[in-house]
DNA sequence: TAATTAATTGATAATATTTTTCAATTACAA
DNA sequence: TTGTAATTGAAAAATATTATCAATTAATTA
């Protein structure tokens, strides 16, 4: 399904946010772009047509639009925040997106993805991410706003 | 495979690093530990039992082991660095560790794991993300140092 | 449509995080 | 051992992110 905005009014609205100029345009600026864009390259975008946005003001928006789901984070390599061994058996995470809360698990082979794609793209494929992002038992009972 | 020092000082003398007692350290904390940490964690860790070690140090000995995949990064939540419309078909990547070019890839099926997890856990899944990391063919020409 | 109200905004300051610089030190190949 | 390039810690600089606050605004309700 994808992005429109009229999904993104209504999906802002029913959680209690107002769907504002900014928002609309920082959901349209992502959108509307192949790249996968920082926070400064979007502000960046934006603030071209709206000179006024303020940098605050896509942070704050880009949390809330993660948080409904609307956009999401993508990690493509560089710095993120934290660091595990490699090669270890516990490879893939289970996040929960309210409170951090990580269940690994194990046991799910993507050696033959991995074989593929190699094959396909030349690529020399020496680690692998898989995560799922979602609500634990916990927090899907508190209610959000 | 399991990390062992040997083979850290190995591989890092291989890529014409040196082997120093801050590196060993380092790895040894992120080894050592069940969580995942991150640099000022680290930082944390390390400083006890050696009060010396700078937190430059830290980042600059996280960047080589990366590199030489030795540890690996995570992606757990929290402020990342990129963002791209969510419910998009591009949705896994291939990425070149070196270069940082990214490859979108599509068509991997992954609503049995999804389901699987959903049950044995109680979360409510709501995205995903499958990397795979590696070379891409330049930079696997290119030689490392 | 106007009034009301809580959410939102931009600007700025405050924090936090990461990288750079540089002189002194050190690992390790020869 | 010695020579040399890599590495280090400390500090400064550069980036990135979050918090504060008064003014503004979206959207509900009358």
């Amino acid at each position: 399904m994808r992005f429109s905005e009229k999904k993104s009014a209504t999906i802002l609205r029913q959680h209690g946010y107002k769907f504002t100029p900014q928002r609309r345009v920082v959901i349209q600026a992502i959108a509307s772009s192949q790249d996968h864009l920082t926070p400064a390259a979007i502000y960046e975008k934006v603030h071209q047509e709206h000179p006024s946005i303020g940098l605050a003001t896509i942070y704050r928006t880009l949390d809330i639009l993660t948080k409904l789901g609307l956009i999401c984070e993508l990690h493509a390599g560089g710095s993120c925040h934290s660091y595990t061994t490699s090669a270890s058996e516990r490879h893939h995470h289970l996040i929960c997106s309210n409170c951090g809360k990580v269940v690994d698990f194990s046991s799910y082979d993507l050696s033959l993805l991995k074989q593929r794609l190699s094959l396909e793209t030349g690529f020399e494929i020496n680690d692998h991410l898989l995560e799922f992002i979602g609500l634990c038992q916990a927090c899907q009972k508190e209610v959000v706003r």
